[in-house]
DNA sequence: GCAGTGATCATA
DNA sequence: ATGATCACTGCC
């Protein structure tokens, strides 16, 4: 009998301790797990995210020096930055590089929850979770999922930070339709919903 | 289109 | 101590 039958698909340490946009594409088709009060486990799969490269990348929260809502990025990979945003919304990041370089990557949206925002609302994540590890013990982890090819991965500029110079225009947001992610989403029963988009 | 919301950080 | 700034969301 085993108690950890599961073990060997938690994403750990090395798959996060890589360049912040090769972890932002890979999460994509992983799970986001999270255990809630009841001990009840509860996997999304991640749809969108965003890489934030270090220091040198005006958009990252690190691009001015350490402080102390930041430090956690400049700390070993695969934990998690967690922070407020307008008063109001948790965002959840996990590190990732070497020890020393200030990246991470931003999980935007999992399935049935998309925006940094709702996402962490819908899911329960707050502070407490800040600097500790995507590992089971902190009740919130990755596990692997299903590998999503390139050509069905959507790069575009990040959201909401304009003021980051060039930087504002790099493709290091990642986003894959939900509805190519068949084996996830329960045999693709999903009904097909159109939506059209008239703004420029 | 824009108000809400409050921690965070630079400045003093 | 004070004020500007937000890696957003929901309603106008």
């Amino acid at each position: 009998m085993t108690l950890m039958p599961t073990s060997s698909r938690v994403l750990c340490r090395p798959f996060f301790e890589r360049p912040a946009d090769r972890v932002a594409r890979e999460l994509l088709g992983a799970f986001l797990v999270v255990r809630g009060a009841e001990g009840r486990v509860r996997r999304h799969a991640v749809v969108e995210t965003e890489a934030y490269l270090g220091a040198h990348d005006l958009a990252c929260h690190a691009a001015r020096g350490m402080t102390p809502r930041n430090a956690v990025m400049f700390g070993p990979a695969g934990v998690w930055y967690v922070y407020l945003c307008y008063g109001m919304h948790w965002m959840l990041n996990v590190v990732t590089g070497p020890v020393g370089t200030p990246a991470a990557v931003l999980i935007r949206g999992v399935t049935g929850h998309v925006g940094p925002g709702r996402l962490t609302r819908g899911l329960g994540i707050h502070a407490g979770h800040n600097a500790t590890p995507a590992a089971r013990g902190s009740g919130l982890w990755f596990e692997a999922g299903v590998a999503v090819p390139p050509r069905k991965i959507e790069r575009t500029p990040r959201i909401g930070v304009d003021y980051a110079g060039e930087w504002a225009t790099k493709p290091l947001r990642f986003v894959v339709d939900p509805e190519k992610l068949p084996m996830i989403n329960g045999g693709g029963s999903q009904a097909r919903s159109r939506t059209r988009r008239t703004e420029t």
